[in-house]
DNA sequence: TATTGGCAGTCAGGTGACCTGAGTGCTAAG
DNA sequence: CTTAGCACTCAGGTCACCTGACTGCCAATA
């Protein structure tokens, strides 16, 4: 077993090498830190230490690096998450309180938490899973095409464009229809969860004449096309480039790491699969980053923090950040809970 | 003057160059190219390009690299825009085939370019500009919450909210009342160029009862802003993992290249201020991207190919490719040419 | 038993000497 | 104008060497 001091220590060795950047060795231990004992007694401690696999020497004669082992329970028993400055929580409020929609929102969620944590940041956008219609618009734009707009209670707006040949869309007549069909559409569907439309949409025909039907299906058709289209999440990334800037954190090159990032799908997986309670902060450290698919072995050095936002409706999605494990935990874990908090408190009031 | 055989000389040296990375000798050239004369001579002519500041010699002994000066020579004079495969005409009809909105496009878009080339691929909205309004709708979202939708010619749909104590928006009177103002906003409106829409907004109230002034004004006043603050482009990209890969060919950290990159606003100006006739491709290279703010020095070892793409509205916007100067200039070019040729088809008649 | 001082051993990384080979510029001759 | 030849340059690889920062272990100590 590690004893309390070997833990103490383990925390001097993951603070000094992240402040650092260099394996740190027993005697700068004694020397930076008042434990009152000798470097001796250190080595001993790092003995055990590296027997339970938490700290690794890069090679024999130099001093010891965290394991991922080594930083989880770092992250786990040994670090406080340490709150921001004011200076910092009045640039947040200041920053995305100027967001005009949720596009802008997130874009800006991104940009400030690259900032804050000189980390790649990342942001989900609310799921269409939990989220409900707010509203639905038909609406005929020339003689054939015709375009639905879905607006959810996350404030998210698609919109679909569709092809219907002799439609006559540009007709009073059409508009009158267009408008008939969006009080149905609104009110059989208003408040429903998206998940739940599918059968509504499947009768929508028998309401209308008959000649009327295939126009009918062809939009129902098309708006279940997008939902189901677009029930796969997207990502927002921002701060590409503090990955540059860490490289040599890297063993390799950065290429796997980034190519990972762009591949989006990775990201999406491995937050649906962080374990969140309420408004804490995951990690996921090294290795743990991997099984999710080929390319995931890019983020074999790379640490995720990650924190849920709830927008109005409950829909939850994830925001974080991504950087090499040699990361101040610390800091960046209380950015990403700050944001995160700001960020529901915003979304959820915006919407309400 | 350098001679004709001299132009040659350069253009295999940007050739090899650009093949195997590595400073090519007079020797290689006499050996790998038929040139009829030896090395000597080669050595002669690579002189004259060099008095021209053409190429350049990395060190005194070794073999010469091409020089911004001789890359803008080389792509002016000494390259034809070769043909894509039949496959990789397909493999663009196919994928840009399947997007569904412009969002949706664009996103395919870079990513296909990106592949293309194996560069990082950018591509410009629409530019609000010169696009026009398609339609315009008002939307009660709750009691004091209403969202306004602009929809243009060029596929573009932005929304945005307002909150208006007290609107009682939710009502049967107001949802009539939007019907009213959704029809006269687009009578008025419908077709008008963006640009010109200012003024008959700020009168827009004068069509309704005084009680109503203030919200009229007030949607009108979103309605502009809405337009205003969309004026500034945005720009999708894709393939910023290339860079990593390509990293060798900087003489520095690729760091300033990736910031430069997220920094849109640089690339946005550089698109600007390149003239591109026809469906022709511009090439800006190396130190030529300067001058478009701080940052973009970091585009110094870069080149930026780029061409227009047409919405309909004919609205213009730009798309390109960005990796260091070292690149396959004939390859991309074509790619570059080829993929804003089936974007401009694809976005014409599709809006049409 | 836990701690300590001391000592021998290890090894990454820096330094300097050296060599090799690719490539050049120049000159004189064809 | 072209060519062959020659002397020169220099990046980059290799090798030997040294230094300094650590460690592991052991015997002495509190």
């Amino acid at each position: 077993m590690v004893s309390d001091r070997g833990l103490e220590v383990l925390r001097v060795i993951v603070q000094d090498y992240v402040a650092s950047r260099e394996p740190v060795g027993s005697k700068t231990i004694v020397e930076r830190h008042a434990f009152g004992v000798s470097a001796a007694t250190i080595r001993n401690d790092m003995a055990q230490l590296e027997e339970e696999e938490l700290i690794t020497a890069p090679h024999t004669s130099s001093g010891r690096v965290p394991t991922d082992k080594g930083y989880r329970v770092f992250v786990d028993q040994l670090t406080e998450v340490r709150p921001l400055t004011t200076v910092q929580r009045q640039a947040i409020e200041t920053f995305l309180g100027q967001a005009v929609d949720l596009d802008d929102v997130l874009s800006r969620t991104t940009r400030l938490l690259s900032q804050l944590t000189n980390q790649v940041a990342l942001a989900q956008y609310p799921s269409f899973g939990s989220a409900r219609v707010r509203h639905i618009e038909v609406v005929g734009l020339g003689a054939s095409r015709i375009m639905t707009v879905l607006i959810t209670d996350t404030g998210r707006v698609d919109q679909h464009l569709l092809e219907v040949p002799g439609a006559a869309a540009d007709t009073p007549a059409a508009s009158e229809f267009f408008g008939e069909l969006r009080g149905r559409l609104n009110a059989e569907l208003g408040g429903k969860a998206l998940a739940d439309v599918g059968d509504s949409l499947r009768d929508l025909a028998a309401n209308f004449s008959p000649d009327r039907a295939e126009l009918v299906n062809a939009i129902a058709a098309s708006l279940a096309e997008q939902i189901a289209a677009n029930r796969q999440d997207r990502l927002v990334m921002s701060g590409a480039a503090n990955l540059a800037r860490t490289a040599s954190d890297f063993s390799g090159s950065i290429y796997p790491v980034l190519e990972a990032i762009e591949e989006q799908v990775i990201l999406i997986k491995l937050f649906g699969e962080m374990e969140i309670d309420g408004d804490g902060v995951t990690v996921s450290i090294g290795h743990e980053n991997q099984g999710f698919g080929p390319g995931a072995q890019g983020l074999n050095e790379t640490s995720v923090l990650a924190s849920g936002y709830t927008a109005s409706g409950g829909s939850v999605a994830r925001l974080g950040v991504l950087g090499p494990t040699r990361m101040d935990y610390s800091t960046n874990m209380a950015a990403v809970r700050a944001v995160a908090r700001y960020l529901t408190r915003l979304l959820g009031e915006d919407n309400a």
